[in-house]
DNA sequence: CAAATCAGGGAACGACTCCGTTCCTACTGC
DNA sequence: GCAGTAGGAACGGAGTCGTTCCCTGATTTG
């Protein structure tokens, strides 16, 4: 009987469409309404080239998921020369990256870590540190710069853009836009970096 | 052959029992992973109670929901005289019901109502509108006192007690303690409402 | 270039779970 | 005592799991 398939896809070519085909199956179903079943056929292959890969779904799920943390974290801190400016090509990359793939991963790893403590920890130090270190970077040349002034910085007004984007994005069902960015960067976070730390 | 369970529970007594064993099953597995068969186990009953009151699931989880989303936002915005005394009131309240069930089900409809879209529309009017609707309550009570100037009032500046605690509670895998809650309204949310509104 | 090896596509397996329904008995509130 | 319903068992059908088998195409090796 002759194959369906033009091509026959071997190794990493294979993988990177599984990984599609996996990808598409959670945000239709999520981790826990996919299957192997499905995901094989998705991907147009036999449920034996999964199970060589990996030994169950959660397996398979949990390599994308955090395939595609690590593909959303390379870049390095922008260096523009503005404290302004590099916060907000900052966010606008996060952003940018929550309306792909990765808000669907981190969605379900939310819902997911409630059930599973190992997998909370590690979605933890991967994802929410990541975004951290990149504002305080950003903030230290700003006080080198002399923009604002040199003072020991609150950790949760480093968290504040990322909050205010995640909790949009979770809550209100969208990421915010531009304008609302520029605007949270304006009347909030700016004012907060240049006051002087009082009592 | 004699019954197992000692009494025979009925209506609203019933009803609850399920519920609390729903709940605990979502806990558990997630929405996606419950069933009647181990609800109706787990409560010890019949699915044939469980089908009489909802048809399936889904129906039964999202009168969980709605249940547990109403019973945690009745209270009254707090009024004790002071701005800062009064956010903390309401942010312990809060933290309290996310330390509870409410933070079960909201992660679940978090991860749930990006596959459904009815859901996340029902989800955010319910939760995310009424807390903000308290904190603006309870700005605008110092503005009538004079203890802040009056002045239109940033939509995000009042969010941020909200979206800081969930921030927290979602990726840090905790909600804020007592500590951390004050210390974000002293040195972001009142600082930002006692300065003036600049350009 | 030919042969040997490797791995993909696909089908089928038994076991299990879940669905939603139906039936029946026995308890309980009125 | 009577009606209503809880508790429980069993149903056929569907879907999933993880395994196994086979054939064929692609790749590597001599």
């Amino acid at each position: 009987m002759p194959t369906c398939s033009p091509v026959r896809r071997r190794g990493e070519i294979l993988r990177e469409a599984v990984f599609a085909a996996a990808l598409a199956e959670i945000a239709e179903n999520g981790l826990r309404g996919s299957s192997m079943d499905r995901i094989a056929r998705r991907a147009s292959t036999g449920k034996s080239a999964l199970y060589r890969r990996w030994p169950n779904v959660r397996a398979l799920a949990l390599d994308v998921f955090v395939t595609t943390l690590e593909e959303s974290l390379p870049a390095d801190p922008p260096d523009t020369g503005s404290l302004r400016e590099d916060l907000l090509v900052g966010l606008r990359i996060f952003i940018q990256q929550l309306n792909g793939s990765l808000g669907l991963v981190v969605r379900e790893l939310i819902s997911e870590s409630l059930h599973d403590p190992a997998l909370a920890q590690e979605f933890q130090s991967r994802f929410g540190q990541g975004k951290e270190r990149e504002t305080i970077v950003v903030v230290q040349q700003a006080m080198a710069r002399g923009e604002i002034p040199v003072q020991s910085i609150d950790p949760y007004v480093l968290q504040l853009p990322a909050a205010i984007t995640i909790h949009q994005l979770l809550l209100g069902g969208r990421a915010p836009t531009e304008d609302e960015i520029a605007h949270v960067i304006d009347a909030i976070v700016l004012p907060l970096l240049k006051a002087p730390a009082h009592a």
